[in-house]
DNA sequence: GTCCAGGATCGGA
DNA sequence: TCCGATCATGGA
């Protein structure tokens, strides 16, 4: 008997998804793990991933995915949006845990950890350092701009290493990098070059694979987990930034119920799925602005 | 004017 | 190993 993996189907606007409350697209396109994708209308988004673009809708039906053909979306959108992983599973290992942690899974129930482009994680979280999210997205943007394929009406690909090689640093400063400039030359310089890819290091244990992304210029503990998490598919990483500093200095560490947010910052929390729980603690944290 | 943002790097203790 | 200063930029 044949096995029907269909998720969707295909209609006259593009590709349909039912209604998902473990995938909504406001919520996981704005957590702060992408920033190519912008807000067209209340319902729609558009945004360039894999070279490729596409506007996306949300409403009542489910999910639109327009003008995208059933090809298009089982060869690449299917894998992008991590489609075939069971969020209601990964909710489900974390909750009675923590009072904050089950009000941060409700809250951010919906996220989807985007499978982006490890070239483009790398140099947009290496942007990101001691930034903010709006000009991040600007800084991309312009680099896209700047050296990315055109793929028409204004929109660029996420340039290739080469082509970001072939920068010089005052183009690089013109986008409004600023002192990163110097790291995203190097890092372009030297992947283009072959002196280092990640296929190296499909075999190594995350922590391994940290260590060796940690040596590349401008990659730190922090950016070195956003890619891993991001860009390299590893769930069993837990990014701590300055929200998630906020969220954690208001945890009582003398309540044993509060001992899960703790638990999997230290070296010995990790699992599997600690990512999730650290983007919906984020969101959480960011949205809300917890302070304590 | 000061503070902050999905921090990293550097020099010195 | 750990700590503080410094690093562009722009919005609040």
């Amino acid at each position: 008997m044949e096995v029907n993996t269909d998720l969707g189907w295909v209609e006259a606007a593009g590709y349909r998804l039912p209604p998902d409350p473990f995938f909504d697209i406001h919520k996981t396109l704005d957590c702060g793990q992408c920033f190519r994708w912008n807000r067209i209308a209340p319902e729609t988004w558009a945004g360039v991933a894999g070279g490729r673009y596409l506007e996306i809708r949300q409403d009542e039906q489910g999910v639109l995915l327009k003008g995208c053909s059933k090809d298009t979306f089982q060869d690449f959108w299917r894998h992008y949006f991590d489609l075939d992983v069971d969020y209601g599973a990964v909710e489900a290992l974390y909750q009675g845990l923590d009072p904050r942690v089950d009000e941060a899974l409700q809250f951010g129930r919906g996220i989807r950890l985007l499978r982006q482009d490890f070239w483009e994680t790398l140099i947009s979280f290496v942007l990101s350092a001691n930034n903010n999210i709006p000009r991040i997205q600007g800084l991309v943007s312009r680099l896209c701009e700047a050296a990315g394929e055109p793929l028409g009406e204004g929109i660029c690909a996420f340039p290739e290493p080469d082509a970001v090689a072939r920068l010089t640093e005052t183009q690089l400063r013109e986008t409004g990098m600023g002192y990163r400039a110097p790291f995203i030359q190097k890092l372009a310089r030297s992947y283009a070059a072959g002196d280092w890819h990640e296929s190296g290091w499909s075999g190594l244990e995350s922590e391994a694979v940290r260590k060796e992304l940690m040596r590349l210029p401008g990659v730190g503990p922090k950016v070195a987990n956003c890619v891993l998490l991001f860009g390299l598919g590893r769930r069993d990483v837990f990014p701590v930034d300055t929200w998630m500093k906020k969220a954690l200095a208001t945890v009582d560490r003398d309540k044993p119920e509060e001992k899960m947010l703790l638990n999997c910052v230290a070296e010995g929390g990790r699992c599997r799925w600690t990512g999730y729980l650290q983007q919906v603690l984020f969101y959480s944290a960011r949205t809300m602005k917890w302070e304590g």
